[in-house]
DNA sequence: ATAATTATTATGTACGTACATATTATTGTC
DNA sequence: GACAATAATATGTACGTACATAATAATTAT
């Protein structure tokens, strides 16, 4: 006799994907109701309820209001990447963090820049980019383009001994925004900077960053050949 | 007199955000405690208990028990990509799914394939080659290793109108596993099938699949040049 | 002083009740 | 039969209490 009480959210959480995974619930089918459920395992319906919200979240599971619960019929992957400040990252490798200033100008930015970032194309930026490194070797270029209006105080910044970047995150965390990963061909110039041959494949992760709204930066960071994101499903 | 009750804990969750965003509460500063906060706002603990989780999860606070709760110092922003089945994704762009099968074969993986994949090197593995088109242009090209100890059923199925992607998904879903994202030059031979230049950057994901411990899959993904994966933060 | 023990504290979570809300099913009306 | 009003139902969430657990602080023993 097995127990078949189960009095915690994340031993409820077990169970439900012991039984998705053995097929006793089968892909798009409807699972019994939270209160039959609570009822089964022994416990109260908010615990069940908890266990299944979790795993609605991470898509395994379709929740809706008197439909009631099933089991997604395909389900699909969430891969949640953590984006650290390139410092962290390169030390939580064991390297050692370089960072050197390429360029700073206030200049107008191109068309694609100031409509993506929905500002009046003819404001100047803040342009700065810069190269990280790791262990003296260079681990990634950024090029991004500032807002003064949205932080003025980047303005009195040379950006010379701390990178955007950190800097960013320091004055004005906990922005929204969007961000993109693609592959590009490394630029004559960007290669130079990379140690690595013209047109040579790097990662690229291009991030918008908004402040209530207003967009405060826009970056394009690109990797080290052969640099890899990585993360567990 | 503004309305110091908050009920929900979206509501709550709302009113931290504002106190973090607003700087009233300061990067690496502790908060008040939960019960503290639940008189102040007008509600349960457990409201504002469920508010500070959800924003612990996202990166924005960090809890310990006994020591409290204090603003990220350095939030580390997570960015959460949805892994659909490539069909579902070409669909969703408005375009038509294409797929066509290039190889199917029973033989001995590359080493580093079985050691990713914790396989007897000397055991055969299936291996699939197949394109998936949008618009009848090549989208995406994808290289894959089946485990057919982990999926016997595998070994019946000619992949010529599914592809493996999808069929896996429908036969061994809610599996775990990893997944790393980096741009590769497409070999000559990829180069013709996606219809690009030779060492042309393209977008490469790679995932291994685990059905509880055992390696199901190993595959590479090549989508075509300029592809983007984004995502909101 | 140092180490081991004990108290204290804030978060983590279970429970059961109550009510809100979204969605579906049913009934009634034309 | 089409459409609107109404009932039924499963999930969503708030509340307050209780206890568990982890981490720290205070105390005691050596």
């Amino acid at each position: 006799m097995k127990p078949t009480s189960f009095q915690t959210w994340q031993s409820v959480q077990g169970e439900v994907l012991r039984r998705i995974h053995s097929r006793e619930w089968a892909p798009g089918a409807a699972i019994p109701n939270e209160a039959d459920l609570a009822q089964e395992f022994g416990c109260a319906r908010s615990t069940v309820n908890r266990a299944l919200q979790s795993l609605a979240d991470s898509g395994l599971l379709e929740r809706r209001r008197k439909a009631g619960t099933r089991v997604s019929a395909q389900p699909v992957t969430k891969a949640t990447l953590e984006i650290a400040v390139i410092r962290h990252e390169v030390e939580a490798k064991g390297e050692k963090y370089g960072y050197r200033l390429i360029e700073r100008s206030i200049c107008r930015p191109p068309i694609a820049t100031s409509g993506a970032m929905q500002l009046d194309p003819s404001k100047k930026l803040l342009f700065v980019s810069a190269l990280h490194l790791a262990n003296d070797a260079p681990y990634a270029f950024e090029e991004r383009w500032i807002n003064p209006a949205a932080v003025p105080a980047a303005l009195d910044e040379a950006f010379e001994s701390i990178s955007a970047n950190e800097w960013l995150l320091e004055h004005v965390p906990y922005t929204s925004g969007e961000i993109a990963f693609s592959a590009v061909a490394a630029p004559q110039e960007t290669a130079s900077i990379l140690g690595c041959a013209q047109d040579c494949a790097v990662l690229a992760v291009d991030r918008l960053t908004r402040d209530a709204q207003v967009s405060v930066t826009k970056v394009r960071v690109l990797f080290r050949p052969n640099h890899q994101l990585r993360t567990n499903l």
